[in-house]
This record gives structure tokens, C-alpha cells and sequence, in this order.
RNA sequence: GAUCUGAUAGCUCAGUUGGUAGAGCAUCUCCCUUUUAAGGAGAGGGUCCUGGGUUCGAGCCCCAGUCAGAUCACCA
């Protein structure tokens, strides 16, 4: 392992540590008293106190020396003095271990007592102090002068993302946004828990992915032998539920989608999705609305919130929009009534592309999409969606044309999809069928499986019910005022770090040849080398087992692939 | 998938027309008892993303690639 030379003097550092009878990893359970915000908050002079924590930064003046510990909470200043921690004759403690084997970024546990510095600062003086676990690698220091200026940031997203261990050590704001991502699942599940709703799971693993159109992960179960499909949607699974008969069930659900990834979109990403018996859309934005308010309370303490440039209440009652009035509304053109072919002549108008394997739905969602969706900056409920984009959702009371469906948008975004369920089977069958002619068609966006069990349940009979969907992904998004998803999921999908191969040079010689053409034939290779039938095996096992080449049989024989 | 931008010390970044690789912080050594981004003095630390090419000579120019970011396309 190439070690730079930091991470060599802390090796020497462990190593000496060792030899003074010092435990750089000491098993035993440390008993601390007080939290870096418990001793700020019910500060008294004097107090004896107990504390761990990273030691983050520190200032060294002879005998004397600050630094600053930080646990779970945040900092707090602690003051090491040579005559305070050694008392006797040997001062070892504070100038060998203390300035010279601690770094920054070892664990430490510090008992000591309070006291104000001159220049105000609440303060621990240490009494005693034990190394809690040692650090190897230096961390990236971010610094913050008096007006806020950061200097020597750790800001560089690759290696934020990759290494989020040390962007949480480092950069405080991102342990906040994990805190209140925690905090709206707690306000959301708090909200339906009241309610009497309940917290249920449904599978991951599916045979048939459905309740969304997507593109699946596809894997394979070995026993069954039989293709599985990791969930797009949870939907169908809660409805069963229902159908059994739960008043209210909800989950928090990971998805995954075999899609593209941008700043708005990683394929695995989390929905909630509830449904409640006996209700209709008309309930469910209602609910809502209140919902959110709630939510932006407990994770922010108010309803206002910033995205970007837009200024954003979360105070309920939200606008509701029709679809059609929407259109209208930004492009003059009502859809009322027009066929297939006046919607394409109408999306190509406004300059639109779209094309033969697009129905109706399609088109208007098009149209929509490029034409209104953006415009919506409030909070606002976009309502009755054309039927043929919402396979699931119940037909309209008033316009057979129409389903009883609403999106919420915030800052042009979606972020909440609730139906009037369908709950009619012989009608949900047809929709299915007219999902597989669209995707026969060439539509990929409609769903291509039916799933005849999930048809076999609304036939025992669903009670009317209202279905809500939010993605938490984006709602947190909202109420953190990051534009990019990556910045509120821990670990946000990367492409592989590539590691790089250590090769003898046998296996240098063989892949440099493979680099010319490959693949190549053997035996041809093989002579290139010049290697003697020994080094050449060597080599070449050694490559396939370091990923860098295959050996491939094939009618011609065999040949080398480099990787 | 397309376009643009970027990759140099542990971190943040300079690097001129192609001519010995730089700064601040961090690290190491020495001095220093109430500081708060930054006390003083000195030292060490580099696969300039990878692989080719042009050239007497490449961090810099050309080609190919990797990774990331942004914009777009895609996305119930």
C-alpha cells in the first residue's frame, strides 16, 4: 500500500503508543457525562465533566495548548495545561503523548472541570484524558473565519459523495440535512400513526414489476429459477392490503429504476405511498396539504422555506388546478374533446416533439409537461389527468374522459401523485390490456406485465379508496434547499472507483501486447512474449484472476480478451 | 446518450510563450502558559487522472480513454 508521508507518522505514532503500554483501541465501554451541547447549554463554572469526542482542531502554546473536541452534537473548546494533566515530576503525558502521538482526528475521552477563558469562551480544562481510538489518515480541515469565509473547503461533490464519512467529520450543514431527513419521516409517520394508519413492508423482490412504468433491475432467484424484478412501485402490494381489509396502510419504500441519473434522479430513490379506505381524492388533498404544513413544521419550525430563488410556503389550502384549465392557461389550447390526431397537430404547433407511438394521454402529458409544469411555483394540486396516462386511477365522475387524479407541484416539480383508486377489476383489466397494445405500440413507458393476481384481489371486491405517493427524495430536496438528490441521500449511486491492479512484469509484458489488438490468439501471443511456459502460465492466470484478461474457447480456439 | 468544463502535495488552489513543480493550510523539528481561520523560525512532502503522439524538451500542444460537475435529452 503507497502510504503518503502523513499517514507514515501516524503509523509511527500508533507504533510508539503501543510501546508506551498505550492501547491506541481500547475495547472498554467509555462513561461519559455530558454532550458537547450539554456542557454549553448548563454551563457552571467549575462542574466537573466527563466528555469524548474527535479532536478537531488545535492550537499548541508551549505548555499550554486548546483544541476542540467534536461529538454528535457539535463542538466545544477544551484547554490542555502541562501542570494540570501532569501533576508529578514526569511531564510525558502532555509533551510526548499529548503533542506529540495525538492528531487531528483521534478519538479522545477528556475528564475535567469548566472555566471561561478570557476571551469568553466556555471551556473545558483537562484534568485527565485517555486515547479512544486513533486516526490514520489526516482529515481535510475546513476553517471559518469571523464573517463565515471558509477556507480550504472540502467541497470537491466526487469525493464528498464517495467519502461521505468525511464530509459528515467535516462539514456540519450536511450532518443537518440527514437530521431533518430523519425528522420528516419521523413527522410523516406520526401524522398517519395518529390517524390509526399503519406501517406496513411489501416486497422488494417482485415477479411481475408493477404499479409504475419503469424500466426494472432484473435479477434471478437460483432455486426458483425464475426471473425477479427489484420493485418499481409498492402500489399493487398496498392495495391488497386494502383489499384485506386495513382501513389506512402506508410504507416508505425503496424503489429502483433502471433509468438514467441526473441531479434529480438515482436509481434507488424512496416514495411513501399510503392508501386509505372509504375516501376520494377530494379527502386526499386535503389530507395533503395538512400533511406537508405538519411535515414543514416539525423539520424546519415553519412553513416557509427558500428553493433556489423561489420563496415557498407549505401552508395549507394549496390552489387546485385543472389539467385542462392549466393548458389553457399557458398555451390558449383547450383539450376538451380533441381526438389523437388534433393533440399531435396542436403539440407540433407549439414546436413540441412528439411523435406516431404517442396516444392521447401521452401527448397532453406532453404538452403539459413542456408548457405548464414548470410555472407552478407554490405549492398548487394539478387535478383530473386524461385517463389514458393513469391506468389506475378511476374514471372521473363527471368526464368519462378524465380521472379523478391529482399531482402537487412545487417549483415546477412533482412531488405527490394521488388517485381515486380504481377499484372496478373488469375495467382495471381493460386499462391493463390498452397499457400492453401502448407498449406493444412502441410507448416503453407503459407497463408491459399484467399482474393477474393483483386483478384476482379487486375481484373479492376493493372498498373505495384514495391513494397518495410522495417522493421523499425530492420533497427533502424542497425543504433543504439543495437542487441536487445526491446531496440528501447518504450514498448516492457512483460509477465504480476504479482500483488500480498491481501487475508483475510478465503480466506488463502481456497486457501491453493485448493493448495493440485484442482479442488475440493464444499461441500468437503467447511467442510475442517470448516468456517460457512457466511465466507465461503465471502471467496469464495471474491477469484472469485481476479481472485485466480472459481466455475465451471458440470454434477458431482459443484467444485472449483483454478486460 | 450529446455538449461544455474540470482533474497538479493530505485539503484548497496558482502555474506566463512548451524550458528544473509553486502558495496557503495541514505535517515534521525547535521556541512559546488563556488562544480562537491565521504566534515565530526552519524542513520535508508530487504517478501534474491514464495511455499514446508531436518536440531536443510536455503540467501546458494534439489524439484516445477514465472519472466528476454543469447544461440538455431521457424520466408517472
Amino acid at each position: 500500500m503507497q502510504l503518503s508521508e502523513q499517514e507514515r507518522v501516524r503509523r509511527d505514532k500508533l507504533t510508539t503508543l503501543k510501546g508506551m503500554g498505550i492501547n491506541p483501541y481500547p475495547a472498554d465501554q467509555f462513561h461519559y457525562t455530558h454532550s458537547s451541547t450539554q456542557v454549553k447549554e448548563n454551563f457552571e463554572e467549575g462542574k466537573k465533566v466527563v466528555v469524548a469526542g474527535r479532536l478537531m482542531s488545535r492550537r499548541i502554546q508551549g505548555k499550554a495548548s486548546f483544541a476542540e473536541l467534536q461529538d454528535g452534537e457539535g463542538r466545544v473548546q477544551v484547554y490542555f495545561n502541562r501542570d494540570e494533566i501532569c501533576t508529578g515530576e514526569d511531564k510525558t503525558l502532555y509533551n510526548e503523548v499529548y503533542k506529540k502521538l495525538l492528531d487531528i482526528g483521534d478519538f479522545i475521552g477528556i475528564e475535567g472541570e469548566l472555566f471561561t477563558t478570557m476571551v469568553g469562551e466556555k471551556t473545558i480544562k483537562v484534568l485527565d484524558f485517555k486515547l479512544l481510538s486513533k486516526s490514520l489518515k489526516p482529515l481535510p480541515l475546513p476553517k471559518k473565519d469571523r464573517e463565515g469565509h471558509e477556507y480550504d473547503g472540502f467541497q470537491d461533490a466526487e469525493q464528498r459523495y464517495r467519502q461521505r464519512y468525511v464530509d459528515l467529520v467535516v462539514n456540519p450543514g450536511v450532518k443537518d440535512i440527514f437530521k431533518k431527513r430523519s425528522a420528516l419521516f419521523t413527522a410523516m409517520r406520526n401524522f398517519f400513526n395518529e390517524k390509526g394508519y399503519m406501517e406496513v413492508e411489501t416486497p422488494i423482490l417482485q415477479s411481475i414489476p408493477g404499479g409504475a412504468a419503469a424500466r426494472p433491475f432484473i435479477t434471478h432467484h437460483n432455486a426458483l429459477d425464475i426471473p425477479l424484478y427489484l420493485r418499481i412501485a409498492n402500489e399493487l402490494y398496498l392495495k391488497r392490503l386494502i383489499v384485506g381489509g386495513f382501513d389506512g396502510v402506508y410504507e416508505f419504500s425503496k424503489n429502483f429504476r433502471n433509468e438514467g441519473m441526473d441531479r434529480t434522479h438515482n436509481p434507488e430513490f424512496t416514495a411513501m405511498e399510503i392508501y386509505v379506505s372509504y375516501k376520494d381524492y377530494n379527502w386526499m388533498m386535503e389530507f395533503t396539504e395538512n400533511l406537508l404544513e405538519y411535515c414543514a413544521l416539525q423539520v424546519n419550525g415553519t412553513t416557509k422555506t427558500m428553493f433556489k430563488e423561489h420563496h415557498v410556503d407549505f401552508k395549507a389550502p394549496y390552489k387546485r388546478v385543472t389539467m385542462t384549465a392549466a393548458i389553457i392557461q399557458f398555451t390558449g389550447f383547450d383539450i376538451t374533446g380533441k381526438s389523437e390526431e388534433e393533440l399531435r397537430t396542436a403539440a407540433l404547433e407549439m414546436n413540441l416533439e412528439v411523435n406516431e407511438t404517442m396516444g392521447k394521454g401521452k401527448l397532453i402529458d406532453e404538452i403539459f409537461g413542456e408548457k405548464c409544469e414548470g410555472k407552478f411555483i407554490e405549492p398548487t394540486f394539478i387535478i383530473d389527468y386524461p385517463k389514458e396516462m393513469s391506468p389506475l386511477c378511476k374514471e372521473h365522475r363527471d368526464n368519462p374522459d378524465l380521472t379523478e387524479r391529482f399531482e402537487l407541484m412545487v417549483c415546477g416539480k412533482e412531488i405527490a401523485n394521488a388517485y381515486s383508486e380504481l377499484n372496478d377489476p373488469i375495467e382495471q383489466r381493460e386499462r391493463f390490456e390498452d397499457q400492453m397494445k401502448l407498449s406493444q405500440k412502441g410507448d416503453d413507458e407503459a407497463t408491459e406485465f399484467i399482474d393477474y393476481d393483483f386483478l384476482r384481489a379487486l375481484e373479492y371486491g376493493m372498498p373505495p379508496t384514495s391513494g397518495l405517493g410522495i417522493g421523499m427524495d425530492r420533497l427533502i430536496m424542497f425543504l433543504t434547499n439543495n437542487p441536487s438528490i445526491q446531496e440528501v441521500l447518504f450514498f448516492p449511486q457512483m460509477r465504480p472507483e476504479k482500483k488500480k491492479v498491481e501487475l508483475t512484469e510478465e503480466e506488463k509484458v502481456v497486457i501491453d501486447l493485448l493493448k495493440v489488438t485484442s482479442p488475440q490468439a493464444l499461441e500468437e501471443i503467447k511467442s510475442k512474449s517470448e516468456l517460457s511456459n512457466k511465466k507465461w502460465d503465471k502471467a496469464i492466470k495471474g491477469l484472469r484472476t485481476k479481472d485485466q484478461a480472459t481466455v475465451d474457447k471458440t470454434n477458431e480456439g482459443l484467444f485472449v480478451n483483454l478486460v
